[in-house]
DNA sequence: ACAGTTTCCCGTAAATGC
DNA sequence: TGCATTTACGGGAAACTG
């Protein structure tokens, strides 16, 4: 970042050189070297109009205050924030640029497809003139942004059954510079937003700008993408879900968990997802989001500990588990319950062979009254002749349940000594389970193998100066959607960062 | 309300047969009783406009649709609805009222009191026209109503203490109706109204509304009743509260409860209650409201079959459970948590002499999760050598836990055989307590006999007809807040109910 | 008739005012 | 500084609207 702006300033600094000696020349010998310099003088000129009108870039994408981890999703009436900033950083032009956001300018879709929604920015005329930042950088930061629609859509006939969520919109910034005689129209323009009404849309909206940020690595901004959206590689997903899962839980899936999740998402031989896979007719990105969140609110704690195994589908619980000491057991997520939630499963040798156990999963609501260690801190077999225990004993592979967890633990155990307040006998919540009489367990199979899905991830290199200035003389400024030495679009991780993309490594925010 | 209309359309008859004959005496024979006719004239025109300006009334006080047991609360940007009637319905006058709603119009505190806030109904002008109902009636229900607060509220210096949900305000409905040549100025009012800009002010504001409606007998409508406001009698604020909880629990106070209660706002030989008392200093209101809504939220079945005794104290407690059986226990508030909370309390005899024990009270957030009959059905008792039992058994008096309770049961027993989703282990929430070794009880005191509260409620009548004319004559028209018929203002269980007031018998809302 | 959207609004948390 | 009041919105459910 810091070293592009510095080439652009050496770029300017010699225009302005050129422009200079041009200058002198034209004053000094008018007649002599006039064509030659007339000619300069032009493709000076177009130099510095290219590089001007892309010199504001928008740097900080839209992003709501209330969900920081997930850019670009903008709900009516809802507050977020935009920062934009002026690459061309000469002290003349302070103060000068008065930069006016738009909603969807020029957006095509806006007129051609039906039920295309329109919106309005609520702050009436929320222009704001650009201003020094401490580092001395010329920028804007709009903070109190938020839109509603506008009544009166285009009411087509041709649903074409785009939902909300699927429908692309772009902020726009406009702003003009008059300098030296000249002026010039500079624009820059938002990465694509999706534009909800209600917080049950983030998931499918966080979709869309997953599926986008994974889509686009042309320079071709398509808002129509989800008119027919192309699959994408399960390699590119795994990526890309792993980072959620860092993101929210300071952990990432590590390769069996995504082996496991390779079998929800892919069902087909070239690895490749079907958006209708993610979102649509199976919505399983619901349900992991789902998990995101359970994780997110109850199991932080543990799923940044690695005590989660969570993505383990039965019959490979099975085969892990039967070899273990009985009482080992593991954490599972629920695989039918959409909403998130978080079992365990446990091995019991005692009647000869093995088998397995699973609780009935517990869901957001329990745990919000009783933290999963507590849950399984106190969990209780019962059975009518014997005395009742807890089954649990060792989280997978042998780790002692106290010690993965004890640092957890709320509520005390029976063995503390009744410290009631003399006004109450404590209590405490439990979860109990009748002994389960030699259960139907269905007939073991042998145990799928692991796929061996290999994470290694080649970044494509994101800054390519060579290409830089070509794309700045080639390009027709119609097609300049966002600064040029961003022609790869930023990766989320790059948006959320906002600074120089050191791609995935322990950067948690 | 019939009767009450058809009196007034009879007096409106003989007021227009007078009005004819008046006009064809002045015309047929105009010097001859000239005098005494204008004269007759001149009683007539004003006994008509008594009547019209006096016809508009409120049907129905503002109400907020979502709050339908608390009329007169009004949350900002919130809508509510109220309805005004005229009710000498002549059929000249349709269509010809349009009657427009002031805020706080003409009121005095407005301008006196410092701090006092100003409003405005958001949708500007929501001036509906009279339309016919079914029943012939002529009225106009205004839905969508809302209002905001205006800036600039005046600020004076001295604050004067009182909260918002002290400040009282009005609504009124104003319209001209022109007739025969004569032009009237007809308003309308509603009782004093509390307006709030968070749900958390509900409690206060009803504290409010209650009250006020305790003290105006007369026909004088305080708004600065909170600048001092007046104690009130026990007897007239525990038919209130009774009334209370018979609209969120179908069910009133016994006289017990009653007296429990009485003890709590009660500190005066005379058995007033302050407003101090009621909800500031103490805010005892605020704790019963928090049980009415843990009520309302979770224990309205049980409410409603008088199973739980709720207001009763430990030492109580203590004398009624001691002579019963073990296991006997009873249900009971708590008296510490502000939020609403409840607990039970057992009695046990095993160890010789009567103990009584109570669990630490389960908060809504808990019963949320687990109701109250399934955390009684498997409450446990541990203790290190013996093995657990649930030490509930009979519910005070005498009745089998399982009589009492057990339609309620969702969660099945232990016993009940596991009919296990082939997939997962069932399990139950359960609460669990450690076996109280020989508690620390404190020593037994005489135990408190019952105050005899006695409860008969005279009512006092609403509507007196002999009182009607004479008001509708000598009251000049300023002192007319709301209409003479209602000169008693009306009960708060009147204006839920909107029909003759049949007071307090089975009417739930 | 309904399904995808939006609105409505409570309750909580945070911000704001005084 | 603290409290009183308001604002902000997540979340669940009703209401809309095709």
């Amino acid at each position: 970042f810091t070293a592009i702006a510095e080439v652009l300033f050496g770029v300017r600094e010699q225009l302005q050189n050129l422009q200079d000696q041009n200058n002198k020349y034209s004053s000094s010998d008018p007649s002599k070297l006039s064509a030659s310099v007339a000619e300069l003088n032009k493709f000076v000129l177009s130099l510095i109009t290219k590089l001007l009108t892309n010199s504001l870039v928008v740097e900080k994408q839209p992003i709501m205050l209330n969900l920081p981890h997930r850019p670009l999703i903008l709900k009516t009436m809802v507050r977020f924030k935009v920062t934009v900033r002026f690459l061309a950083n000469l002290p003349v032009f302070n103060g000068l640029l008065k930069v006016k956001p738009v909603f969807d300018k020029d957006v095509e879709e806006a007129k051609t497809v039906s039920g295309f929604r329109l919106f309005d920015f609520t702050s009436d005329n929320s222009k704001v003139l650009d201003v020094d930042t401490p580092d001395g950088g010329l920028m804007a930061q709009f903070e109190h942004m938020s839109i509603k629609e506008k009544k009166a859509r285009k009411k087509g006939l041709s649903e074409s059954h785009l939902g909300v969520t699927e429908e692309l919109h772009v902020i726009r910034f406009v702003t003009t510079l008059t300098h030296a005689g000249q002026t010039f129209n500079i624009e820059a323009s938002s990465l694509p937003v999706v534009v909800i009404s209600s917080s049950n849309q983030v998931p499918s909206a966080w979709a869309s700008i997953m599926w986008w940020n994974m889509l686009c690595t042309s320079a071709s901004m398509d808002l129509s993408l989800f008119a027919a959206p192309p699959p994408v590689a399960w390699q590119q997903l795994s990526q890309i879900l792993s980072w959620q899962f860092l993101s929210v839980g300071q952990r990432n899936l590590d390769e069996h968990q995504l082996s496991e999740l390779r079998d929800k998402f892919v069902d087909d031989p070239e690895g490749l997802v079907t958006w209708s896979k993610f979102t649509k007719d199976e919505s399983t990105w619901i349900w992991v989001d789902g998990i995101l969140d359970l994780i997110n609110k109850y199991l932080s704690d543990l799923w940044q500990d690695g005590s989660i195994m969570g993505f383990v589908g039965r019959e490979r619980t099975k085969f892990l588990l039967q070899t273990k000491a009985t009482g080992t057991f593991l954490i599972r997520f629920s695989e039918s319950i959409r909403e998130g939630a978080v079992t365990f499963s446990w091995v019991d040798h005692s009647s000869g062979e093995a088998h397995v156990h699973a609780v009935q999963p517990y869901t957001k609501k329990e745990l919000s009254v009783l933290s999963l260690p507590d849950a399984i801190n106190h969990y209780t077999l019962t059975a009518q002749g014997h005395s009742s225990y807890n089954p649990l004993m060792y989280l997978y592979p042998d780790i002692p349940k106290d010690t993965a967890f004890g640092r957890y633990y709320k509520v005390p155990g029976p063995s503390a000594t009744s410290q009631n307040s003399r006004e109450y006998l404590h209590r405490r919540l439990t979860v109990v389970s009748n002994h389960p009489t030699p259960p139907p367990s269905p007939p073991m199979e042998a145990p799928r193998m692991d796929v061996d899905t290999n994470v290694d991830q080649s970044n494509d290199p994101n800054q390519r100066m060579d290409e830089f200035f070509q794309d700045l003389l080639d390009l027709p400024e119609s097609d300049i959607f966002w600064p040029s030495f961003q022609l790869n679009p930023p990766s989320l991780q790059d948006i959320l960062e906002s600074s120089a993309p050191t791609c995935q490594n322990g950067m948690d925010h």
